[in-house]
DNA sequence: CCCACTTTAAACACTA
DNA sequence: GTAGTGTTTAAAGTGG
C-alpha cells in the first residue's frame, strides 16, 4: 500500500501533452493511472491517520483537563467552549473534505468499492461513516471520564440503529481501526482481485467507471475490450484524464489547506491545554448531563449513538434540557422532548446557525420543537413566507435527521402549522403559503381546541367577518414599516436575520450551496421530484388569510398582527435561490 | 396532581 | 382514485 511517490501530476501532464504515444507509453500511462489510484488510497490512509492523531490528541487533552478540572468553571467555560466549537467545526470540515474526496473518487470511478467485497456498504463509507465517526470521536472526548475508557472492546456496539453504518464499523474508540479495517479489507480485496484478474479500478458493479461512461458489461473481459476500444489513448481520453488530474489536484489542494488550518488549531489548543488555567473543564460542557440522562433511558453501554450532538451545546449553554438527546429520540422513536426554544423565546437561531453544518450532516434530531423550526424556516425565507412543501424542503435541507426520518415529521409539521396560532396561512391565486405571527409565537399559544371545525368551504364565507381583520391589514402593502417592526421583534428575541446577513456565521446560501454539492454526490436517488417548489407564486400575492381567529379578546391587544405580515421587502428577486433547486424530501 | 405544551397518529375534508 | 394539503381530535409524554 505504501507505494512510494509514484508520479507527479506534472509528469503525468507532460506525458499527456505529448499526444502521440507509443504502445509502451500507453502501457506506462495505464500504469500511471493505477498509480494515481494508489495515491488516492494513500490519501485516504492519510485521512485516517489524521483522524487517529486527532483522536489521540483530543484524548490527551481531555485527560489533562480532567486533572485540572476542579478549578474555576464559569469564566473559562465559554472560552473553552468557543475553542471546542471551532475545533469541532474544523473536524467537520476535514471530514467533509474527506467525504467529498471519497465521493468524487467514487463518482469518477477511481475508487471502486464493492459492498460485497468490502463487507461494508458503500454508503457507510461515503455518507454515514463520517458524521457517525465524528460523533463517536466527540462522544469519547466528552464522555471519556464517565465511561470507562478501557476494556470496552466487545461491550460497545457503536451507533444509532438508524445509522446506515453497520455496528461493526462504529466500535467505540475504534473508529480509526475500523477504518483501517476497511482499508485492509479493500486492500485484500483488490490484491485478491488482481490475482484473479477480474478487477479493474475502472470496473465496478459491472459498469465501466471511466468518467462519463457508465457502460454496462456482463463480464470482465467485455469490459476490458470496451476499455481498450472506447477509452484508448486519444484526444478525448487524454482530455478526460487531464480533467481528472485537475480534480485530484484541487482536492489535494483543498485538503492541504484544511490540514494546515487544522494543524494550526491543534497546535494552538495543545499549547493552551498545557496551561493549567485554561482548561477548567473537559472539552465538552454538557456531556455529563447527556450521559447521565441517556444512561438511564437507554440501554447502557452503547446506544449513545449520536450523542455527540453535544457539540450543539457548547455554543448555547443555556440550560441542560436542550442538550439531552436520548438514544430514543435519535432513533426517531422517542418524542422530541428537548424544549429548547419552544417557549420563552429561546432563540434557536444562534444554535442553528453555529451548528448548521453539524445538523446538516449528522442525523441528530434537532433540539427544537417543530414550531420553532417551522418558524425559523419561514423567517429565513426572503419573503417570510413558505409553502408547505418549502417548509418540508427546509427541514430536509437543514437537518440530516429529517432527510432520513421522513416517516412522521411531515405530518407533525402540518399539525403544527394548523395548531399553532403563530402560523398564518395566506392564499393567493397561485396557492397558499404560511407566514409567522411572531407575537403569537412568543405567546406560544395554540389554537383552542374544541372550536368549531373548520371546513374549507367556510373559508369563502365571511370574508368580512371580524376574524379576518388581520387579513385585511396584512394585505395592504405595509412593507417597510412592518419590516422594521419585524426586525425589532427579531431583535427582541435575539434572533439574527439571516437574510440580511447578520452574525459572522456563514450565510445560508453558501451553506446550502455546499450542502447541495454534497448531496448531489451523496444521493443515490433522492431527488424524486425535481419540482420542489410549489406552484409559482407571484412576488406580491394578493394575500387574504385563511386561518380564522376565534375572536379572543386578547388577540386584539396590540399590533401583533402587523408583524405577521410577510415582509415584502424589495428583494424578492433573489428569492428561492436554493429553495427551488432541491427536492430531497421523501428520502427515507 | 394539574395544567400547558409537544409529539404523534389518525380521521376526515378538500383540491388538483 | 390518488396524492398533497389542511384541520381536528385524541393519546401519551414532559415539565413547571
Amino acid at each position: 500500500m505504501m507505494t512510494p511517490q509514484v508520479i507527479t501530476p506534472q509528469q503525468m501532464q507532460q506525458i499527456l501533452q505529448q499526444q502521440v504515444l507509443s504502445p509502451q507509453q500507453l502501457q506506462v500511462l495505464l500504469q500511471q493511472q493505477q498509480a494515481l489510484m494508489l495515491q488516492q488510497q494513500q490519501l485516504q490512509e492519510f485521512y485516517k491517520k489524521q483522524q487517529e492523531q486527532l483522536h489521540l490528541q483530543l484524548l490527551q487533552q481531555q485527560q489533562q483537563q480532567q486533572q485540572q478540572h476542579a478549578g474555576s468553571k464559569q469564566n473559562k467555560e465559554q472560552q473553552v467552549s468557543a475553542q471546542q466549537l471551532a475545533f469541532q467545526q474544523q473536524l467537520l470540515q476535514v471530514q467533509q473534505v474527506q467525504q467529498q474526496h471519497l465521493l468524487n473518487l467514487q463518482r469518477q470511478g477511481l475508487l471502486t468499492i464493492q459492498p460485497g467485497q468490502t463487507g461494508l456498504p458503500l454508503h457507510s463509507l461515503t455518507q454515514g461513516m463520517i458524521p457517525a465517526e465524528l460523533q463517536q470521536l466527540w462522544k469519547e472526548v466528552t464522555n471519556a471520564h464517565v465511561k470507562e475508557e478501557h476494556n470496552h472492546n466487545n461491550g460497545h456496539r457503536g451507533l444509532d440503529l438508524s445509522s446506515p453504518a453497520p455496528p461493526k464499523n462504529t466500535h467505540l474508540n475504534h473508529h480509526a481501526s475500523s477504518n483501517g479495517q476497511y482499508m485492509s479489507h479493500k486492500r485484500e480485496a483488490s490484491t485478491h482481485e488482481d490475482h484473479s484478474h477480474h478487477s479493474h479500478p475502472l470496473y465496478g458493479h459491472g459498469v465501466c467507471k471511466w468518467p462519463g461512461c457508465e457502460a454496462v458489461f456482463d463480464d470482465f473481459y467485455s469490459f476490458l475490450k470496451h476499455l481498450n476500444n472506447e477509452h484508448a489513448l486519444d484526444d478525448r481520453s487524454t482530455a478526460q484524464c487531464r480533467v481528472q488530474m485537475q480534480v485530484v489536484q484541487q482536492l489535494e489542494l483543498q485538503l492541504a489547506k484544511d490540514k494546515e488550518r487544522l494543524q494550526a488549531m491543534m497546535t494552538h489548543l495543545h499549547v493552551k491545554s498545557t496551561e493549567p488555567k485554561n482548561t477548567p473543564q473537559p472539552l465538552n460542557l454538557v456531556s455529563n448531563v447527556t450521559l447521565s440522562k441517556s444512561a438511564h433511558s437507554a440501554s447502557p453501554p452503547l446506544s449513545l449513538p449520536q450523542t455527540p450532538t453535544t457539540p450543539t451545546a457548547p455554543l448555547t449553554p443555556l440550560s441542560q434540557t436542550h442538550s439531552v438527546i436520548t438514544a430514543n429520540s435519535l432513533h426517531g422513536v422517542g418524542p422530541m422532548r428537548r424544549r429548547y426554544s419552544d417557549k420563552y423565546n429561546m432563540p434557536i437561531s444562534p444554535d442553528l446557525s453555529q451548528n448548521k453544518e453539524f445538523y446538516m450532516n449528522a442525523e441528530v434530531r434537532p433540539p427544537f420543537t417543530y414550531a420553532s423550526l417551522i418558524r425559523q424556516a419561514i423567517l429565513e425565507s426572503p419573503e417570510k413566507q413558505l409553502t408547505l412543501n418549502e417548509v418540508y424542503n427546509w427541514f430536509t435541507r437543514m437537518f440530516a435527521y429529517f432527510r432520513r426520518n421522513a416517516a412522521t415529521w411531515k405530518g407533525a409539521v402540518r399539525t403544527n402549522l394548523s395548531l399553532h396560532k403563530c402560523f398564518v396561512r395566506v392564499e393567493d391565486e397561485c396557492g397558499s403559503f404560511w407566514t409567522v405571527d411572531d407575537g403569537e409565537f412568543k405567546r406560544g399559544r395554540h389554537i383552542q381546541r374544541g372550536r368549531p371545525r373548520k371546513h374549507a368551504a367556510d373559508e369563502n364565507f365571511d370574508v368580512q367577518s371580524p376574524n379576518l381583520v388581520k387579513n385585511i391589514q396584512t394585505s395592504l402593502g405595509y412593507g417597510p414599516t412592518l419590516s422594521a417592526a419585524f426586525q425589532a421583534s427579531m431583535a427582541e428575541n435575539n434572533i439574527p436575520l439571516y437574510t440580511t446577513g447578520s452574525i459572522g456565521s456563514p450565510t445560508l446560501h453558501s451553506l446550502a450551496h455546499a450542502f447541495r454539492e454534497e448531496m448531489n454526490g451523496a444521493m443515490d436517488h433522492g431527488n424524486s421530484n425535481g419540482s420542489d417548489s410549489s406552484p409559482g407564486r407571484s412576488p406580491l400575492p394578493a394575500m387574504h388569510h385563511i386561518k380564522e381567529e376565534p375572536l379572543d379578546p386578547e388577540d386584539h391587544e396590540g399590533p401583533l398582527s402587523l408583524v405577521t405580515t410577510a415582509n415584502h421587502s424589495p428583494d424578492f428577486d433573489h428569492h428561492r435561490d436554493y429553495d427551488d433547486e432541491q427536492g430531497h424530501d421523501d428520502m427515507l
